[in-house]
DNA sequence: CATTGTGGTGCAGGAATTGCAGCGGTGACG
DNA sequence: CGTCACCGCTGCAATTCCTGCACCACAATG
């Protein structure tokens, strides 16, 4: 789309954090490109970038304006879509961010679900914690953002939720697997598995840490989820995970989950959003209304 | 702005319903403008115009291109005038429409006020009935809309309301000027000058007379609220205005009002609204949350 | 004090856009 | 039924606009 070249070069001497650098990545040299923004500004009457002695920066003025531009090109993006909608091709792009539990299991089957009926939408997925999930969905980096325990909703639309009890992961051998539901209590005797500090989990295991004076023992402290349930179980640790990021048991697998007593740690909630007063593209919209029914029909799982 | 040029012909094409009519109204060349359109048209993949022998149509992909056009030149609007306002030039266009009634005594009154302060900025003030009020602020033709009684309120954000008795207006002389407040079946003896259906005035009394059974006998059914106001008193003819729309009563005016007795007819509401979801531009922000309490001073007036 | 990076500028070549003339088609009108 | 006017569209030449090279001034770096 020619008329939003400019723009995107804008954002390009942004990433670069030069004007030199930028046109280098876009094949150009460097004149074109100063000219290009000389002349924006001129017609906007007011810098875009600071000069800095050793590249640019962006002026006030310029965050606006990049703001705008990110803006526009989702909306011509958006455009595009019904368009090609409305000729019957039912292609495009979702960008989605999620919380990590979501990776393993939910997101690749709604996914694989949704592009057997429209073979031809394609995605992004990218894990993104929760502070940075929401900042996607403004920077339009991001369509939908699937996230656990948000930490601000300004600026962000909820599309649906669904409640997750945190449940304790363990070896089939570890002597809580016995209990049907565990404690907090229970886990003090045992070494557990702590997912970092970004993370909802984590976030609801330091409040109820707090309200009930149980002191756990991190053995490990770790920000992936995947390593903490593979760590050898030996060691009779226990970690945490929500029942999304979880497998069904099948009673074959080498792990077993138990739900937490909700008195002790109150359950979670799962938001599905997308940035406020934002028309998403067709496929994204039709993916996020495929989510919303998937989360209300995950609600009475919960083991 | 240079990136923007090519869809403001498209819109320009669309406004003149012809390539070569919208060429001559750019001091353009009809191929000049039909090769920009096809080389757009191209990128889009869809036609945006239907090929007719008298000229073009919108297709529907056009109907989607051309709201995203007016959106994304509201936008860079708003940017323009964010950046304005940062380097401290309080310039700006704020584009009003407005019922009628705003238009003798609370719109010049707003307007020089905000003005004292800002005389940089600049108005648009565009007289929108109920109907056509809300689709200008749809098509981006205003920023903000002043409306009694609005018809449906999608798309439409409320900013602010107040509350709006009818009054009945009468020469001085009339024998209703004696009573402080009017009932409906004071006014079945006297002719009276109707406003006509669009307005928000009209719809109440319509309303009260289906419901009380009492029968106005309109002598004069007219779409200004000036003429009614005008037309000669001997007749005793009685018209209808909210209190925004009349002047102050100081003794002197040769037409009294009086309110009619809520039980016969409901105060209506006036309406501050802009387009959901929209970021308006400072000036026109900024004179939004001046008329937002202006009406709540305007409260308890009414007479 | 030289080197290396930055943004900015004059000038010439080149690419993209424009305008002119003309084609084929359709509806209005005498 | 022929004429006319208007429509969208296209080949070719002119022009305008944009690009790229060489170069300048400046600041940080070593």
């Amino acid at each position: 789309m020619r008329h939003l070249e400019t723009l995107e070069f804008i954002e390009a001497i942004h990433r670069a954090g030069s004007i030199r650098g930028a046109a280098d990545s876009l094949s150009l040299t460097s004149t074109a490109l100063n000219r290009r923004l000389l002349a924006l500004e001129g017609e906007l009457g007011a810098p875009i970038f600071e000069r800095l002695p050793r590249g640019v920066r962006l002026s006030p003025a310029g965050e606006l304006l990049i703001q705008h531009i990110r803006g526009q090109r989702a909306d011509l993006e958006r455009v595009r879509s019904q368009i090609a909608d409305l000729k019957g091709e039912r292609r495009g792009h979702v960008k989605v961010a999620c919380s990590q539990a979501l990776l393993p299991y939910f997101m690749p089957r709604e996914i694989s679900a949704y592009r057997a009926e429209h073979p031809l939408v394609t995605f992004s997925v990218n894990l993104r914690d929760r502070y940075r999930a929401e900042r996607a969905l403004v920077a339009h980096e991001a369509d939908i953002a699937l996230v656990f325990e948000p930490v601000r909703l300004a600026d962000v639309q909820v599309l649906a939720t669904a409640p997750q009890p945190v449940h304790a992961v363990m070896a089939r051998s570890h002597p809580l697997a016995a209990k049907r539901v565990v404690r907090l209590s229970d886990l003090a005797a045992f070494p557990v598995g702590m997912p970092s500090e970004e993370f909802g989990v984590r976030y609801l295991l330091d409040i109820a840490m707090r309200r009930s004076s149980v002191k756990l023992t991190p053995l490990i402290e770790s920000d992936s989820f995947e390593f903490l349930r593979c760590y050898p179980g030996p060691e009779l640790m226990v970690t945490f995970q929500i029942p999304i990021g979880l497998p069904a048991d099948d009673g074959r697998e080498p792990i077993v989950t138990r739900p937490i007593d909700t008195r002790d740690v109150p359950a979670g909630l799962l938001y599905l959003a997308q940035m406020r007063g934002r028309t998403l593209p067709v496929a994204a919209a039709n993916f996020a209304r495929q989510l919303a029914r998937a989360l209300d029909a995950a609600e009475p799982k919960g083991e």
